[in-house]
DNA sequence: GCCAACGTTGGC
DNA sequence: GCCAACGTTGGC
């Protein structure tokens, strides 16, 4: 099994958003590394829920439900002129939510502990679908497991 | 709202 | 193939 980690802004489609509609297509991305790693995706992988921009931290946890395919919102777009032989090159992997986070893991909180400091999260700001390390994973799902810490928010 | 970092585009 | 210009992302 693989862990990830995907990007979305809370104002265009939040993690409540995603529990509401309990399965989200994963479309819109436009970039190669991200696209590549949507690739790997596998049924069963496990997938860190982010929001960005606006109170960033992990807040969530999903899973995925089925595996890349052409994504048919790239299809109008002018991305190849000869189309009919040659599909988009961008994909989509469909996610359901898992669970909550009891307590949202904030950028600032990932920045400050030590063993995430490779994180791409980190070192990779823009990249909208990254890949974890198991044990990455692991520290952030306990980090938002134990509502102990009241140093943010 | 600002700006740094990054990715993409297009001229040469 | 290089690089400047430009657009976008995302933290603060």
């Amino acid at each position: 099994m693989n862990y990830w980690l995907v990007k979305s802004e809370p104002d265009t489609y939040g993690w409540h958003h995603f529990m509401e509609q309990g399965r989200a297509v994963w479309d819109g991305v436009r970039n190669y590394q991200a696209r590549n790693n949507l690739r790997l995706m596998q049924v069963g992988d496990q997938v860190l829920f982010y929001h960005s921009v606006t109170n960033p931290a992990v807040v969530g946890l999903a899973t995925v439900v089925r595996e890349s395919y052409p994504d048919p919102t790239a299809l109008d777009e002018p991305v190849v002129a000869n189309a009919a032989t040659r599909p988009t090159p961008w994909v989509v992997v469909e996610l359901e939510p898992v669970m909550a986070l009891e307590k949202p893991v904030t950028l600032a909180r990932i920045k400050a502990e030590p063993m995430l400091a490779t994180v791409a999260l980190i070192k990779q700001s823009r990249l909208s679908v990254m890949p974890i390390k198991p044990d990455e994973f692991e520290l952030i799902l306990a980090m938002g497991q134990h509502a102990a810490k009241s140093e943010d928010r």
